[in-house]
DNA sequence: TACAATCCTGACCAACCGGTCAGCTTGAAC
DNA sequence: GTTCAAGCTGACCGGTTGGTCAGGATTGTA
């Protein structure tokens, strides 16, 4: 998963480490790396603004100081606010696709569907401020992703629903709208990362466990296995 | 409703269109209308700019051409943009508490719940605006509504789980979570609002028609009563 | 008419923020 | 040890924004 180790604290050896064997190859990785490092470093510390603040409420001087670096060398990996923005979003688009791999015709539909769900939860999880930026680009409008959702995510969705409408043929499952169906389950997972605050509230809690986001998804997998008509 | 009224626009009578009686009660009548048309003014306005923009990205100078006033208008009705955000989030919450009447003991869990998901639907699709400040409040830590949340919603919460912890226990439907659901409930029918631009972009159209809710709607309640073990 | 209270507004300002730039350092290559 | 490209940064700038304020307009009251 490339995602996750870009998302990644560049906690790797710096320049100076690198022993002296003046090799090209091992040149051209140690330039590379000092930008890719930089970049991921800078990367990180956006997502968590950019997800605490939105696109407007981050200052690129609050990234900077997050990132452990002078606000012009931020400048210097991404020329504007809005490009460092789009590489956020990028990131986060990479993941939104994953997972849905198991929902193929000759799956189980129980266990496709609810792998799927599992896989988004733990996916909601672990990439909190991800899913809250995407959240935050979706509620304003997605200027930055519209062609994106049009073209990638639709035709994704459409190949999945076929799989399900193929399920309902076949009598392994009701006959249900399956893009609505995303909706729910898409809804119904990211709440736990995008309104943590009022879910930790009603609960009474100050985070949210393992052991309660686990019950949580085992509670949504049976309610839509059920709720669509798929034996369990 | 009295939000339904105070979010309506001010197309009533301005001041110099009152006949010129003066009756104390009238003269009372006319001052505070000229104050509280402006306001609801304003705050409907506020409302559409913070929905679009958030918090940080909308400006006060966007409101208040929005509103059709001067700037220093909008200050003199509410001295700070803070203040204006804070008075505009009041008006969601008191929306959000709204349609849990019927979720009562003596109810029938089918239509009870069935109902509140319809009139959840209905609020989402008439106050999109709303929905979408209160996610972004919500998205973004909660900062100004944490109390709330964590007194009245969480409240309210309680009370319902113990009402429908009792179906459980009298068979009329599994037993589950609570909490759970209707953090499920408000998610799915949230997105309709919130991440409208994913919907529309994934069923390949440029607005959510009537219909399409209606499906949504009838198909969420479908799922979540067959999901909780209620006959339906 | 005189007075007071509320309403309203153009003009202004200080603070902040995204972005630039000249010039510095580092380290690989020859 | 000279050169060159890449990495890096303090200091600065113009535009925007929230907020203020002095003073004018309206309206109700006596």
């Amino acid at each position: 998963m490339p995602v996750t180790e870009s998302l990644a604290r560049a906690d790797t050896p710096r320049a100076g480490d690198v022993p002296r064997a003046p090799d090209s190859r091992n040149v051209m990785r140690r330039k590379e790396h000092i930008r890719s490092a930089a970049e991921a470093d800078i990367l990180a510390a956006a997502e968590t603004v950019f997800a605490r603040a939105g696109f407007s409420g981050a200052t690129m001087a609050e990234i900077a100081e997050a990132a452990g670096l002078p606000k012009a060398n931020l400048h210097y990996y991404f020329r504007t606010k809005a490009a460092l923005y789009r590489a956020v979003l990028d990131h986060t688009l990479s993941l939104w696709l994953a997972e849905t791999d198991g929902i193929r015709i000759d799956a189980d539909p129980a266990l496709a569907l609810g792998n799927y769900i599992r896989a988004k939860m733990r996916l909601t999880a672990t990439h909190r401020d991800a899913s809250r930026v995407f959240a935050n680009e979706m509620l304003h409008g997605a200027p930055h992703i519209g062609k994106y959702l049009r073209t990638e995510l639709r035709a994704l969705v459409d190949e999945k629903s076929r799989v399900i409408d193929h399920w309902a043929r076949k009598g392994l499952m009701d006959a249900i709208d399956a893009r609505h169906l995303f909706f729910t389950i898409w809804a119904a997972t990211q709440t736990y990362a995008d309104f943590q605050p009022q879910v930790c509230a009603v609960l009474g809690k100050t985070r949210l466990s393992r052991a309660e986001l686990e019950r949580a998804t085992e509670q949504l997998v049976r309610m839509v296995l059920r709720g669509s008509g798929i034996r369990g």
